[in-house]
DNA sequence: ATAAATTTTTAAGCTTACTTAAAAATAATT
DNA sequence: AATTATTTTTAAGTAAGCTTAAAAATTTAT
């Protein structure tokens, strides 16, 4: 399967996932920076190829196949990112770029190679889950969003779900990262403000970063 | 510049440089297996982007252009088969597969990253150099092969020159590896057989292996 | 030097992955 | 419910990177 197949298929797969939840071709040609008409043609041929469901107007559905073949990928890329980030002095954004093209590019015994040296991992640095070698995500996320988290208590952040440079620079200068604690010290609720404690430091963050910080209660 | 474009003046710039020295579009053909066709095709667009030098009937020459990318992609290739083989428990044919496809989707930044977490090496498990980030190779090469090596001196292994598994497994298995050492006990000339002590084992190697199997003076 | 064999080039055609422009269907608004 | 706006699909076309088959040039052998 191409670059481009395995670009759609995960294309398709993390939309499903995603609050948004709109896999239909437009939707994914967005996020892919090609045409409609180019992934509604993609849509197509994939179903032939039995990896896409597809019927005229309605969302793209992956089949058994499909799903497969989409969580290799993530799983490639997550290792990738996991990887890169123990061994090099990289960003977050950096890291997702790099592995945006070695994920196509790897056999299944080197993902192997790699988990195994990582000692296996069940969460890359984003604090997103890694499947395993069949393809089954068995963690189960309990994290909730900055946003939904109660004043006072104090938290570790568990995912930071963006690609954006500036979001993941923010972060980092911040001590925003994976593993780190936060405290919630006061939830504004109309203007959809949290302000946090950070490293001894005073953060007050919108509703735009509050809602991709993930969190796990602190016990 | 597309991987079909890199692989074809990677493979320029080898066959420039091995004993055969033929780098007319047939033999890049044969290299990549792709049709002289193809490669002709491949001649005449990359000369109009001014990468290669063709003259009908010629051989191919790469332009100042075409070499610095072919010693980027070298470079590339070298880093990964190093970081690789330094990692994980793979062999160096499998390193070079997997280097292969690597070498196309890794930005100059990784390779910065990949050259200085190695520090900085000159040569790759194969003992091939490493050319630079400016693409130079600075290191000058002393080693003969071992069918040119002197009968009862001692000699360190510094190149494998193969892409080829069952070699590369018999080497592993021998301990024909880069920086050991050997000792010619006999060259018999006739037959171009050299016999060779190494890990206390005796070995006749036949000149397909003698002349692809690379030794530095053991001072 | 000629003829035969081999290699290289040209020509025509294919698939993949795109594009833009128009037509058709769906979704939103009044 | 009808109109309008938006989205999706179809249609036609392009560039890259291949293929095979035939023509042209070079190389080798006689
Ligand atoms: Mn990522
Ligand atoms: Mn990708
Ligand atoms: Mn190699
Ligand atoms: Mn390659």
């Amino acid at each position: 399967m191409s670059v481009a197949i395995e670009n759609f298929v995960k294309a398709i797969y993390k939309n499903g996932k995603s609050k948004t939840n709109n896999t239909k071709p437009g939707n994914i040609a967005k996020v892919l920076n090609i045409s409609s008409a180019a992934a509604t043609d993609m849509a197509q041929k994939l179903a032939a190829k039995n990896v896409v469901i597809y019927e005229k107007y309605q969302p793209l559905k992956l089949t058994e196949k499909g799903n497969k073949m989409a969580l290799s990928i993530v799983r490639k890329h997550r290792l990738w990112e996991s990887l890169l980030f123990k061994l090099f002095d990289l960003s977050l954004h950096d890291i997702h770029k790099e592995a945006e093209l070695l994920e196509h590019q790897t056999s299944d015994l080197l993902a192997e190679k790699i988990s195994e040296y990582l000692g296996n991992p069940k969460f890359d640095p984003h604090g997103d889950p890694i499947p395993n070698a069949d393809g089954e995500i068995t963690t189960i996320d309990t994290s909730i969003p900055l946003s939904k988290a109660q004043e006072g208590k104090s938290y570790i952040i568990s995912r930071l779900i963006s690609s954006d440079k500036e979001f993941f620079d923010f972060c980092s200068a911040n001590g925003l990262k994976y593993g780190n604690t936060v405290t919630i010290s006061k939830q504004f609720i109309s203007s959809k403000m949290t302000q946090i404690s950070i490293n001894n430091n005073t953060i007050v963050l919108n509703s735009d970063f509050t809602n991709i910080i993930y969190v796990n209660e602190n016990n």
